[in-house]
RNA sequence: GGGGUCGUAGUUAAGCCUGGUUAUAACGCCGGCCUGUCACGCCGGAGGCCGCGAGUUCAAUUCUCGUCGACCCCGCCA
């Protein structure tokens, strides 16, 4: 007892078992964190650590109770499965009783659950593991666990209302504290043009101001190029901070280590706009931005000019840097957004092609059919839910007949017999009265990471993998016996 | 694939920048003492290929390079 209050006299005692000096405290500072892993019942022992897991457990209870008092039916969905283009690399599994053939295992039940819907269980939901072999980082780990909701007859109000709902009842269950108002919901491309990323920190505010028009006449040769060649001039103001002329540098180094060709600040003191490129502004230029910006004395304005998408991508990651660095970030918040209406499409430079951006059967906002040819400018029935940065859900209402799918597949430029071969059965499904439908998925540990305040994803999970794949308690991945081998047919042709 | 941080008794750290005595501390461990413990106290002790391998140097824990491992980031993650 920690009080010390509580004596037992004992009148008989046995020792089960004994216990050797454990490699580490656990009473005393962290040990490294590969210790911990290699050690993880020791290192679980900790109140700490109990109390991730207990609060784990209830998590798992508030979404089925929350889901099953919705009307939502729970299954399980296949982890041998078949290996699906597009997307994430899929971790593989060989065949002993097909010599030659690979199972995979499912980056999301995603075709499972549209099926579900086919077989007339119109709402779904699965808390399901799902694999992914790609690089790891703080919140990515190659086996991770989803809450898989999917709807029959919805469109996409009702999936963010429900899901809202279900988001709602996981704070109050970690946070212990009544909920708050309607998430806001912003469009794809608003987030874009005001924080230069899918997924802002509102943690602050901050957004890009563009400044684009006010340069038309511009005498500045960078602003004047970027606006003849239909680049974006974007600006940010950090106010109330007091910045060195050192400071400033280092502002402008950092964006360049970002990619960016340049960044010009301009700051307000004594009702005057002193800059660099001070002597190029023209008066008129001067009050246009100073009314744009309302700008009070002791304001720094950040400016960038570069094609508009590069603007956008390097002030969202400065944005984040000033935000960070001068501790703008209000680390007591949760501040929850609903991204909508994405891009139905996005360019692949790595395929030189278009691909799709959530996926392939993500309905379009309206029919595929009236599509002109515009890759860039089509939106897509899919929403994202961002916490404090972080992309914590995602979904789409999918596409429900068989025309518009194999129309999508060909805009996508996949041959019909490649879908017939991957997604036939889909296909044929969506022919035998498919009813309209669509989902989402929440990242279960990332929720879990965030709401408790953490900062990896590995301390929500009892037996993580490190940044390497590897399990340091079980000494996974290893060699496999050659009799295996055999027996699969497998040659390895170069180890490590 | 690329960039970065870290690696010193069982554990957590200091020392390293600025190379040179016996590598320091706390906790843990071992032994002794203590008849009311409960973060016990007191006395004593053991414990180190300073991650590994090269190089520079009269001399490397310290400087350089490589390598292995953990972590962070970029690429990647529909």
């Amino acid at each position: 007892m920690p009080t010390g209050e509580i004596e037992v006299y004992a009148n008989f005692f046995e020792i089960l078992n004994t216990c050797k000096p454990l490699p580490f405290q656990l009473d005393e500072e962290e040990p490294n964190e590969s210790l911990r892993l290699k050690y993880r019942y020791l290192d679980m022992r900790r109140p700490e650590i109990q109390k991730i897991f207990t609060e784990r457990h209830h998590a798992y209870k508030v979404a089925r109770d929350y889901l099953t008092s919705n009307g939502f039916f729970e299954f399980e969905t296949p982890f041998l499965t078949k290996s699906t283009p597009e997307g994430a690399r899929d971790f593989i599994v060989p065949s002993r009783l097909n010599t030659g053939m690979f199972y995979a295992l499912p980056q999301s039940p995603q075709l499972f659950k549209q099926i579900l819907m086919i077989a007339g269980f119109d709402r779904y939901f699965q808390i399901v593991r799902c694999f992914r072999d790609e690089d790891l980082r703080a919140d990515r780990q190659p086996e991770f666990t989803q809450i898989d909701i999917e709807m029959s007859f919805v469109d996409v109000d009702d999936v963010l209302t429900l899901s809202e709902g279900l988001i709602k009842a996981l704070y109050q269950s970690l946070k212990k504290e009544a909920v708050w108002e309607p998430i806001p919901r912003m469009g794809y491309d608003e987030v874009i043009e005001s924080y230069g990323t899918d997924k802002p920190d509102l943690r602050f505010e901050l957004p890009m101001t563009e400044l684009t028009d006010i340069f038309k006449g511009t005498e500045f040769g960078v602003f004047k190029k970027t606006v003849e060649e239909g680049g974006a001039i974007k600006s940010l103001v950090l106010r109330g901070k007091t910045l060195s002329r050192k400071d400033l540098d280092t502002a402008v180094e950092i964006t360049k280590e970002m990619g960016a060709g340049g960044l010009i600040w301009i700051r307000k003191e004594n009702d005057e706009l002193q800059s660099p490129i001070a002597k190029y502004l023209k008066d008129h230029e001067k009050s246009l931005i100073n009314d744009k910006l309302n700008l009070l004395n002791g304001d720094i304005v950040f400016v960038m000019a570069d094609k508009r998408n590069r603007v956008n991508e390097i002030m969202g990651k400065f944005r984040l840097y000033l935000g960070e660095k001068y501790g703008l970030i209000r680390k007591d918040l949760f501040k929850f957004l609903w991204v909508v209406d994405f891009p139905l499409f996005e360019y692949s430079e790595e395929e030189k092609r278009y691909v799709a951006r959530h996926h392939p059967f993500t309905s379009p906002n309206g029919s595929i059919k009236d599509f002109k040819g515009d890759y860039d400018t089509i939106k897509a029935k899919a929403y994202d839910l961002v916490l404090n940065g972080v992309e914590i859900g995602g979904g789409s209402i999918r596409i429900y007949r068989m025309d518009e799918q194999m129309e999508m597949f060909k805009l996508l430029n996949i041959k019909e017999e490649d879908a017939i071969e991957k997604f036939g059965f889909l296909l044929e499904a969506l022919e035998m009265g498919a009813p309209p439908h669509g989902g989402l998925a929440f990242g279960f540990d990332r929720i879990l990471m965030m709401l408790m305040g953490l900062d990896s994803i590995r301390d929500v999970i009892p037996f993580p993998k490190t940044q390497r794949g590897t399990c340091l308690m079980t000494g996974a991945p290893a060699k496999i016996a050659q009799k295996q081998l055999n027996e699969l047919k497998i040659r390895v042709t170069r180890e490590q």
